[in-house]
DNA sequence: CTGTTAGCGCCTTCAA
DNA sequence: TTGAAGGCGCTAACAG
């Protein structure tokens, strides 16, 4: 593999003006310029990531922290990775995939000691997240995907909660409902202070309540024959509820059969409306899903372009930001039975 | 962030004996290894990866390539990656997600020439598949997941298509059925070569002509609805049809439902199974989805291993594995209808 | 506008 | 069993 010297003698002159001619930080006579553009040309010269990240303290690599068990495994999580991913390469960074758990502080403080990342984006926040800890104590860049409990001072892009408890809420009120039922992630999840699980809980109680709407509020494993079962759960609490506004991917469906075994047709006698759900995956189901989603790309671009941001500027302001969600009114959503 | 030399200077001992101490290639008395240990605790030292790597000619870094435009955006794409990841971290790897097109060799290029990897797994391989001319030409080590038309000399771990093909249409065949559908990915997609697409309709070909089967194949789009209008075109082409095989995670559904509107209840009228579907997407179906599929833990974990093998023996023989599907009875196969 | 040179942090040969 | 020293490939002063 070609090195920079070697183009510097292919191209008859020093190795600085190599260098500089390719990071730019120098006039260099266009002559010259078309010398080295053709030895580099030639010998298929890329500058080695590691002499370059070793001398000039910038890896352009960012650790993206995905912890794969905690996290709920669903498609809206493969789009926020991969939305993730394309930009930072659109950007010119690397991005390194790391799935270690969040109580795992020891092998994220060994990833950041051995100083090949220069950031971290940080998934699937819990209010309480060790790993926000650790990555303030030794004092690497990051920027979270949502966001802990306490955001002072810190970067991050989430998704508005309450704006889209606010608009799932009217849509079905102004669709007639008036008593509704919410299930949320599974319980041992929402335990963990998941933060999307327990701030969509709250904004939801918030909502209903400003707009005078009874809400029950269920847990719900990861699973078809779960949502089901949710689904008679929330009959026995209240027979008259005629929504139901589901945080849970593989439940929805679930749900949805559920109040068909009930003798319930969907839209006609109970409705479904599912807060944070990708496209696809509300594509899925039978009738397709109406949602309240911020869009995942919007989100990762932003968070991306944060951090890199922090990487240059150390010391600015913290970044703070809400993607407000959008209604998509597909077939699960109608007007309240009588 | 502390050095090596710092480490030397608190233990009072050379560089090298620290160096020696870490990597463990030279024995080291052990008065001296504690001291260097506690030097090392005390000051959270951990060798440079940028440092090592450039000196040692390994990075400890491999690429997984998963293009996101062109690949299946589903679970089991994700369940893939996920277990990739895992296991490359517990082989002290870091993984470095490429998710840049197939047909963007020059970019593939551009990343291997900066020396950052050492190697690559590829996901999501086509029959004829760009990538794997770059890497061969270039002379990086790499290994397939899924695998290529022309095989020769080249690392892979996939799955047994013929094997599954066969378990799934033995199923079908033992329940009574005689005439099947086969609903694979977008036309689009077989078009572009992707392998499991164009070798499972292969295999299903082969299997039930030796069973006597007969088999109607469709593309279908990745969508609820183009299920349904799968379903639909199936009974135009053969009327008599009692099941289908499926490699389509989103549109499963859709033909099932599409059944249901045609008044046919599954698994009584019509039998459903999936080919290559992740558990999870299979428990989110009502009922239940029957499936054929092999592990993508078991498949990940050889390829993450075959490759890092590659790393230090270039030469030896390659290695080629096949894994078999197993077959999972759930809720959406049954004896076939008079 | 261009060249010389001193490291970045580590591994490893050579010497003791 | 330990140290000294060169160099991996590159960047960025410093010096013309």
């Amino acid at each position: 593999m070609a090195t920079i010297s070697d183009v510097a003698r292919l191209a008859g002159v020093s190795i600085s003006t190599v260098s500089y001619a390719v990071t730019g930080t120098r006039p260099i006579s266009e002559k010259t310029r078309k010398r080295i553009e053709t030895a580099m040309n030639d010998l298929g010269y890329a500058p080695n990531a590691l002499a370059r990240g070793l001398k000039s303290k910038r890896s352009r690599i960012i650790a993206l922290s995905f912890p794969s068990q905690t996290a709920n495994i669903d498609l809206t999580g493969l789009e926020y990775i991969l939305a993730a991913s394309n930009h930072a390469q659109e950007l010119d960074y690397h991005l390194l995939l790391w799935t270690t758990e969040v109580d795992a502080p020891a092998d994220l403080r060994k990833l950041i000691n051995q100083n090949l990342v220069e950031g971290v984006l940080v998934l699937q926040v819990k209010l309480q997240d060790q790993r926000i800890k650790v990555l303030q104590e030794i004092g690497i860049p990051f920027a979270m995907i949502g966001r802990t409990a306490k955001v002072e001072g810190l970067d991050f892009v989430g998704t508005d909660y309450d704006q889209c408890a606010r608009v799932a809420v009217k849509h079905l009120f102004d669709l007639g409902h008036r008593r509704i039922g919410f299930v949320n992630q599974p319980q041992e999840i929402v335990d963990t202070g998941l933060g999307v699980a327990v701030r969509v809980q709250a904004a939801l109680t918030r909502a209903t309540k400003k707009v005078g709407m009874s809400v029950k509020t269920l847990f719900c494993e990861n699973s078809h024959e779960a949502g089901k079962e949710a689904f008679r759960n929330l009959m026995e609490l209240d027979p008259n509820i005629t929504a139901v506004i589901c945080l849970n991917e593989q439940c929805a469906p679930g749900i949805m059969a559920g109040a068909l075994d009930h003798g319930w047709r969907i839209p006609a006698d109970f409705s479904v409306v599912s807060i944070l759900m990708a496209s696809q995956v509300a594509q899925m189901s039978t009738p397709a899903m109406t949602t309240v989603s911020a869009s995942a790309e919007e989100i990762c671009r932003s968070g991306v372009e944060m951090l890199i941001r922090r990487l240059d500027e150390v010391t600015s302001a913290p970044v703070q930001q809400l993607v407000p969600g959008e209604l998509v009114v597909r077939g699960t959503s109608g007007p309240a039975r009588l």
